[in-house]
DNA sequence: ATAAATATTTTGGTATGCCTAAACTTGTAA
DNA sequence: TTACAAGTTTAGGCATACCAAAATATTTAT
């Protein structure tokens, strides 16, 4: 079965509300998603019958297994999107805001080799790579910083 | 006044069918962006309204100044988001999806950072990055070449 | 010039995902 | 224990963006 983004985002969202609460109200997920009670009612409907949650009337709901599955993979996309944008100097609540916008319909191919590139910066055996240090230099200041070191290698 | 990702779409569109053929017409645009023309002459007439192209009935449409910043700006936004991917080993094909994806609703902030990124990579004064094809490598093989050198660095 | 083929638009309908207002539960405090 | 506040759901509506089928306009071929 095929879900739409805001079906993951709802998901993603029962998921961390459901950490810290054990399970998520319909309140908790319209604050969450920035939008009224009414409209999480009728999704979270969608999703029962979807499998995707546990939906009893005025109690709250918790994820199915595969809902979990669903919520836990988007949640990896997001944190994988966020992490390169980090390494990118992108400011921590706006690589945060546009992971959420990104993680949802990447290519898995593309999510993989965002992946390969945050272990290759994590992984070298020089553990944090001189270039990288370069790229923050100009990030801030326009001017490249390695110009004896790099006319070596 | 604040666009919709789907009429960002539609000018981008417009924008390539033009350059082309002078003009879009609705059946050009029903086929790229994989529509019928029904949806596309609805929308159309939305665009002409905010002022964003010529429309008359029956012939093709053309981009308003307007428009066409619009289209240039986002096509701008599309190259920047393709290039990184580029640079990450992403291929081309799904490259051009993935931007497409995610041309429309990313903060500039994070497009600053990509661009800057871009840059730092094509200006270093050694102008292709040792580390850039120590990662091509690492890529495909999942193993770091850059033992000594990084020791060096 | 006119009929046939092609292109475009209109009309009426669908699904998604949101809203407000009203109705209904539930829990709590008097 | 009952009434009220807070939380939730239902009902009715709206905007977006699509579709199929029917109506209309244009182009092309004879």
């Amino acid at each position: 079965m095929e879900l739409k983004r805001r079906e993951e985002d709802y998901l993603e969202a029962i998921y961390e509300i459901s950490k810290r609460k054990g399970k998520a109200r319909t309140t908790d997920l319209a604050e969450y998603l920035g939008i009224k009670p009414a409209s999480v009612t009728e999704m979270l409907q969608k999703l029962a019958a979807k499998g995707l949650l546990e939906y009893h009337r005025y109690s709250g709901v918790v994820l199915s297994k595969k809902g979990e599955e669903v919520a836990l993979s988007v949640r990896e996309r997001h944190d994988t999107i966020r992490e390169l944008l980090k390494y990118l100097q992108v400011p921590p609540d706006i690589a945060q805001r546009d992971a959420c916008i990104m993680e949802h319909n990447l290519s898995p191919i593309t999510i993989i080799q965002l992946k390969k590139f945050i272990n290759f910066i994590k992984n070298c055996p020089k553990n944090a790579p001189i270039w990288l240090e370069h790229f923050k230099k100009y990030s801030e200041t326009g001017e490249f910083d390695c110009r004896e070191e790099c006319e070596k290698i």
